[in-house]
DNA sequence: GTTTTCACG
DNA sequence: ACGTACGTGAAAACA
């Protein structure tokens, strides 16, 4: 076996780590993030290569012969923020506990050690990679030699690799000309010079016709373009200073011994273990074994916690315990209830369901403890109970742990008893997935002895009642309390009851119409193949792209993470050069119909009602919408016609219609109003057409002059507006240049000045407080905001500005919804709520209540809430879902 | 499990 | 010079 040795620039990792990580801290309150983050990637690469040596190379704080040579070498650089440095020695313990290599030298920086190790590897025949997040050492890629530079995206690591080759195809030169391309073009955040008006495009230009940066200076009449000549002439000595500086040294005073370079171990030190459990990296642990680890953690158990698996001391210990405010739990299975833990104050118990004492007589027992008020319930996910023990109601529920997380942080992906314990308690628990494992490893609770079974359901419990009052502060703190009493914990009964209710579907319907499309996608399939002259998958965009953009010789298009983009935008500009692409598009639309939503919905359209039972989430979206799942109802087609006639499959039961209500403009209406803009206002008061006023505005045309192609032109800025609008996409979204875009935006808002100072305020109090919220008091966390990369950035600035809006439209009909629900069951009507769509409400209508449904409906929408400009809500009725437009 | 594409507001 | 509008969920291919 040849030995393969990865070397890695520690610093250069441990930055992106930081940076790339939210700012993590331990149960001390110590950070984290970084250590987290840099052991995150190279576990990653470890799997990824599974070298058996690892070395690991550090900057020392001392000055470089660099600094010597040019005093201000990363002369801009800020020294590192305090959070960061104070977890380099636990970086470095750490790597010393896990007998991870570290190398370090006197005058050099981690590059010119990696550089001088991978020679030194490379001349004994060793395979090597480097890796780091430093572009700057794609100068050592070899065709033997491979530099993995990783990159975190949205909290997930992505690694590219660079041979010799694929460097010179992504930047057009070798690797060692890259050294004379960055001497040219400089590098600002090494403070390296370079030569002024030489940037990346000239540089490879220059280097591509000359080789090096001397051979250019010799022959700089030859440079182009002439300011570039000029600039080479008189900067000489600093593009030669420059290229001193880019190149790495390889000849540094460092030895490598792969002896003393083991890999990963699998096993590791009593301490090396308790050293990762003191971060509170957990799953960390998971990755080795260890005399600690494998010593059972044996919980002592508490004594007050209670086994209960009979009616009679279930009724007993409950009724005298609980009677004030208390959590619990259902432990479900499967859809099936396998118990029930409570706590307060008085103690604890968990209920469980074995042979003889049925989930029923839970239920039975538990009756009064669920449907009466005076029993003040904290629950978690309470909404999943409400179905799970159905007929019997849950009453008196007066905070759900997990809708409170969600309104603390709504842009975590789940809140989950762990998490809660960590962010609320500052303590660890063991999540049912440590406990129980996932997906097909996943075993049944009854595996865990009675003790540990108590104690598991117990604590959950115990965990929410300990949490409740933490998250009730920070809650009043954050003045979210009518967010979460008024608006999200009534939701719950409201999206209960819609899951509850279903929507009803044809089934017949439905088959016909996955039929029709079947036979068009046969013929249309039949089509393609001849067109393109072989048979192959259409649904793989690899094999498509290569049809088409390789075999086909289609023009070259945008390329992806892995080969050639086939998405719709694209084909569509390929229209005109082959008839085969409109056959693509059109079998995209077909099959995209007959998978994802004939067959998809056949597949959960129950047989004994004929109804489709969504689930609708109440903490998933950042922005405080509800989102839809399994099947998700909120994106049936309706914008094609081929696909809307499928909204036919959904009808009311026999002697009902459906009632559907949706917003106009609901979130252009929240901008005028959050903006106080007089104009936005104005046109709202007005009550015509938005976009055509808009175009009428912007452009300074009479109303009635607006045409067809304008009023879509202005439709589009609408929606810009909202969503953090720019000139580029803009411009590709009408078609238009990007100079024209950007005269229509200033237009826009010379024309609405308080939208652009609301959009300006927005951000900078964003970036201040790092947060921005709805008018109701619903947060997004912002940090994005403070990010130095200019990307994420600038993503932050644009949810910056549409959360607010979208937020605020949310919370209107979440709002509506609950109005509209409670004035269905006072008024004692059998119509009722079964849907939401964002911006519309779908009602089952009893054919005699249709008038006062109407009412309801657009009374409530209406009047949700009291703007400075008017809400409008259209309702009609409908036979099914597609008349209802 | 991740990537690509496409359906909705 | 960057890379390009906000928010979702599902299916199929691919690794």
């Amino acid at each position: 076996m040849t030995e393969k040795i990865m070397l890695i620039d520690g610093n250069s990792i441990v930055n992106r780590a930081f940076y790339g990580v939210p700012l993590l801290t331990n149960s001390k309150g110590e950070y984290t993030n970084a250590v987290y983050g840099f052991f995150n990637i190279l576990f990653k690469l470890i799997d990824d290569e599974k070298p058996n040596h690892i070395g690991v190379a550090f900057d020392l704080k001392a000055p470089t012969f660099r600094h010597k040579k040019f005093a201000d070498y990363k002369g801009t650089r800020k020294g590192m923020p305090d959070e960061l440095a104070g977890q380099m020695p636990v970086l470095k313990e750490l790597l010393r506990l896990l007998n991870i290599k570290q190398y370090s030298c006197e005058g050099y920086e981690a590059d010119d050690i990696l550089g001088t190790l991978s020679r030194q590897a490379e001349e004994k025949g060793y395979e090597t990679i480097i890796v780091s997040g430093d572009r700057d050492l794609l100068q050592l890629a070899t065709d033997t030699l491979k530099v993995k530079i990783p990159k975190t995206k949205g909290g997930k690591t992505e690694v590219e690799d660079y041979y010799a080759k694929d460097v010179a195809e992504k930047y057009g030169v070798t690797p060692v000309e890259f050294i004379e391309v960055k001497a040219l073009m400089g590098d600002a955040s090494d403070n390296i010079p370079g030569v002024p008006s030489i940037g990346e495009k000239t540089a490879v230009k220059i280097i591509q016709q000359f080789k090096t940066v001397e051979e250019a200076i010799k022959n700089y009449e030859l440079v182009k373009p002439a300011r570039a000549s000029n600039n080479l002439i008189e900067f000489q000595e600093q593009a030669r200073m420059s290229r001193f500086l880019v190149e790495i040294e390889r000849n540094a005073p460092v030895e490598l011994n792969i002896d003393e370079m083991p890999a990963m171990p699998d096993t590791i030190s009593s301490e090396a273990y308790e050293y990762i459990k003191g971060l509170d990296f957990k799953s960390m642990l998971g990755r080795f074994s260890s005399d600690r680890a494998a010593e059972k953690e044996e919980r002592v158990l508490n004594d007050s916690y209670e086994y209960i698996c009979s009616a009679d001391k279930c009724i007993d210990y409950v009724y005298s315990n609980f009677d004030g405010e208390s959590a619990y739990v259902i432990i479900e299975e499967s859809g099936k209830l396998e118990g029930v833990s409570i706590y307060s104050e008085s103690g604890g118990c968990f209920i469980e369901s074995v042979n003889g004492f049925t989930a029923e007589d839970i239920i039975q027992c538990l009756e009064k403890y669920f449907s009466d008020v005076r029993f003040k319930k904290i629950g978690h996910d309470i909404k999943k109970d409400m179905r799970l023990i159905c007929p019997v109601e849950i009453n008196g529920a007066v905070f759900d742990t997990q809708i409170a997380g969600y309104i603390l942080n709504s842009t975590n992906d789940t809140y989950n008893f762990d998490d809660i314990a960590k962010d609320f308690l500052g303590e660890t628990f063991e999540s049912d997935i440590e406990i129980l494992g996932k997906g097909k490893s996943r075993v049944s609770i009854k595996t865990l002895d009675l003790e540990k079974r108590t104690a598991f359901a117990v604590k959950q419990a115990e965990i929410m009642y300990r949490a409740k009052p933490v998250m009730c502060e920070k809650i009043k703190g954050n003045g979210q309390e009518k967010l979460f009493c008024d608006i999200e914990m009534p939701l719950i009964g409201v999206l209960a009851d819609m899951e509850r209710y279903g929507i009803k579907a044809d089934r017949q319907g439905l088959l016909y119409y996955g039929k029709a499309l079947s036979e068009q996608i046969d013929v249309i399939t039949e089509e393609i193949y001849s067109m393109c002259g072989e048979r192959f998958n259409i649904n793989s965009p690899k094999q498509l792209g290569e049809v088409l953009f390789e075999k086909m010789g289609l023009r070259g298009s945008k390329k992806t993470k892995t080969g050639y983009s086939t998405a719709a935008e694209v084909l569509e500009k390929l229209k005109y050069d082959n008839p085969v692409i409109e056959k693509i598009l059109f079998y995209r639309q077909l099959t995209k119909l007959k998978s994802t939503y004939a067959d998809g919905l056949l597949n959960v359209l129950d047989e004994k009602t004929e109804r489709i039972y969504s689930t609708f989430n109440q903490t998933i979206t950042a922005t405080g919408r509800i989102s839809s799942t399994e099947p998700n109802l909120q994106n049936i087609p309706v914008r094609l016609e081929l696909g809307r006639e499928l909204r036919k499959v959904f009808i009311p039961e026999e002697g009902y219609v459906f009632s559907d209500a949706d917003y106009s403009q609901i979130e252009l209406r929240v901008l005028a109003h959050m903006a106080d803009d007089k104009n936005l206002i104005e046109a709202f008061k007005n009550g015509q057409d938005i976009h055509r006023i808009t175009a009428s505005q912007v452009l300074g045309i009479p109303f009635d002059e607006v045409t067809p192609e304008q009023r879509r032109q202005a439709k589009a800025v609408n929606f810009g507006i909202i969503y953090g609008i720019g000139a580029f996409s803009l411009s590709q979204d009408l078609g238009i240049t990007r100079k024209e875009a950007e005269i229509y935006i200033d237009n826009y808002f010379a024309k609405y000045p308080n939208v652009k100072k609301y959009m300006d305020e927005t951000i900078r109090n964003a970036r201040e407080a790092g947060y921005v919220s709805t008018i109701f008091g619903r947060r997004r966390n912002m940090p994005e905001l403070s990010s130095s990369n200019f990307n994420t950035r600038s993503f932050g600035e644009r949810v910056a500005m549409n959360m607010p809006i979208q937020g605020t439209a949310a919370d209107i009909i979440k709002i509506a919804m609950i109005k509209v629900s409670r004035a269905l069951k006072e008024n004692g009507l059998k119509s009722r709520l079964i849907l939401q769509v964002h911006d519309e409400l779908l009602i089952e209508t009893y054919e005699k209540e249709i008038e006062q449904v109407a009412v309801i409906l657009k009374e409530n929408m209406e009047n949700a809430v009291s703007l400075n400009v008017p809400l409008v809500a259209d309702v009609k009725q409908a036979v099914n879902w597609y008349e209802a437009k």
